[in-house]
DNA sequence: CATTAATCGAGACGGTACGTCTAGTCTTCAG
DNA sequence: CTGAAGACTAGACGTACCGTCTCGATTAATG
């Protein structure tokens, strides 16, 4: 497990675990680990069974077995909670083994992206932090942080990957690159979210190797033995 | 103004303008059409102002000078009001004047539907009822007629007008061709709402054009019999 | 039942019910007054069991049978709800039939009194409320209006009264006389008080007897007939 | 300073100072008294700025610059501690010096009593405790202890003082002369306390000397066999 | 002098009540 | 019957204190 940046919460001064050989928080009681991981799973929890709207931190603090000022403490609000709830999940997310091809290795992150999506806590809450952080900057950088640059990983290893494989020429231009590492990410991403809230449908096998042939093609990326 | 459905709110029974001939309501004081315009643009105002989590109907009804009654009288609560509130926008979509080239086409498209989504009110507002409709049958159906058809239309006839210029072949399978402009639609709304919400960046000409080239190779619409 | 002041609340402005004539509310849905009833009723039920410090605002809305806000609509807060609790209790305080001489009548009048402070929600109440006035001048005035003038209201009938009995010469000096009931008032309240609250002992009509000859002693009323 | 009693607070056990023999504290860090003495000034000056409902122990251990533990080794609560914060300033009261006549004396007492009834912190707290000692035994105690009997005290030397001086008959029934000796301190007490808190007004010498009349003429204390 | 054990400051913890806000309904009067 | 006004029930909000607890760091008196 990787991350290191949540849970910190609304105070993380001087202290916070990645901040090590510094003047760490020396005195009072410290906080407790496992309150932190009791919220997390009963945010999750509560996701599923309620929802985003009815979602409420008091009956989150209650399935945590922990009092309200607890969960204030480290979080500022519903929104933040939720985010780092859900990076926790996203957490898990890697890159699939190679699939031989771009085509398959495009395939296996739409399909792993979808699986992820297609979790009750993660349909339900992932967009709407995102509405929330139209009018938010600090939750907007928390979300990029916790969850979106986790997600672009993946996008930038497939390309390096493709690339050894000859499928992809090397990077002239690098800040095209960026240009179009990022627009693949949004057509991966994008589409995906789209088909699974807006469309309503689930991601089969068949549907992500469309996608993945789509964007393949849009690449102009040739078989890899074109070389 | 081409919609003729909301409006009709909670109670559509018989009485609603468009229902001729019928038994309509024949007595009492009939309902304020200047209500109705005055509460849809208060809607959008109050999204602008506020977002979709700080909007409250309270608010809406003082900013329409209006009583809460009347709002409830019409709709049954905030996701169909503001549904109805964005709808109104969305009428007013339609396929650009012919690029003369899938290609453009597309990126028609694509800029015409960013301009949409980076009205505030449709930013901070289109998503969030998406993500209510999670939960709810009946909104999502509301918003399918309301928004979502009115998008899906527009790729349907940008494939049709390419079939007729001869870069897309005809249909062979009309499942799979069903099933491809599904995919076009996910593709292309999902991306364009995923740069603007997400990745927070605007859509300019030069990154609709890229999305369009994207989305035309993967349709293997080369410059089609036109070499 | 003679008060007309109280459960006019927070918001009295033009229209409470001793503003006749005047253009009194005319719109929207009237206070409900079986609710003022029930909350009055449930605020002295709840002191008797609970106390003064464990009251709490929550507590009585249920025992009532109302929300919250109905209460808050009313009453900025527990000072003043109970204040008015409390004076319905006053309200029904009078002078005793004629007890033929002065100290009878004191002796009346301290007996009273005394049964009032006996009863549980005035025992614990009372004196909280006039604590907290201590630093809040409106609560301040709003316990003179609604307690103390009402029992002053008492020694100066008892005064005139003895008066007519030619117990006492009558007034020469009014500021004086002002002063001296003002006096009488404090002893007679003030000793009930200190007895029932600081010395925990019951008012019998022995010890009210006691005083009552006390008082009348320090006023220099002989008997009657010594005119 | 001639207290002893408090400070023991909540684990008085074997070791406080005046248990001497006893098998007292032997090891460990010693208490601070410079602590017990911060606390209780700063309680005090709490007071007298926000009042006794607005009190609150935290507040009172920043002012004391000592943490909510320390305060709470010592006291159990907050009615505790205001009592004992009271009682030193009680611990002063003295008979003031023989005022040559019954009347004197008396004015005297009432004007010391009121003088410190006048002080910021006394007059919101006194009667809070002794409301909060409505519904707690050993709180009654306690202020009996450490407040009541200190004044009751000045009564019995007072009427002792009378007696020397021939204004006051000797006792003949030792319980009548209890009884009378309670009404007495009730009356002084209690009309004191009414006059400053309910009434709220201001004890001069003259408010003083009437009081003190209506006392001495209710004893039957003629100027006695002075004549 | 080292040990020992209670004290100290700091602050997290589970609770409870607060007073406010919003949702959606109901009740009144005016047109 | 509509519409404005506003009271109504219900319940979440985020804050403030309570009194307890867990830390690491001081201190005296004891050994």
């Amino acid at each position: 497990m990787s991350r290191s940046t949540s849970a910190a919460g609304t105070d993380p001064g001087p202290g916070t675990p990645q901040d090590p050989g510094a003047a760490a928080r020396r005195t009072g009681r410290p906080r407790s680990a496992a309150a932190d991981r009791a919220i997390l799973g009963a945010t999750r929890a509560a996701l599923v069974e309620l929802g985003w709207s009815r979602l409420t931190l008091g009956d989150v603090a209650a399935r945590a077995g922990v009092a309200k000022t607890t969960l204030y403490r480290r979080w500022p609000g519903k929104n933040e909670l939720v985010v780092d709830a859900l990076a926790e999940l996203f957490d898990e997310l890697e890159l699939p083994a190679d699939g031989g091809s771009l085509d398959a290795d495009i395939a296996g992150v739409v399909l792993q992206f979808a699986a992820l999506l297609e979790r009750p806590e993660v349909r339900t809450a992932l967009m709407a932090v995102v509405v929330e952080a139209t009018h938010d900057d600090e939750l907007r950088t928390r979300i990029r942080r916790a969850i979106v640059d986790r997600q672009k990983r993946l996008v930038l290893q497939g390309r390096a990957r493709a690339r050894r494989r000859g499928e992809l020429a090397p990077d002239e231009d690098p800040a095209e690159a960026a240009r179009q590492a990022d627009l693949i990410f949004d057509v991966v991403a994008g589409t995906v979210v789209h088909r699974t809230l807006v469309s309503c449908e689930d991601v089969d096998p068949a549907w992500a190797r469309s996608l993945a042939a789509l964007v393949a093609a849009g690449l102009g990326a040739g078989p890899a033995d074109r070389t």
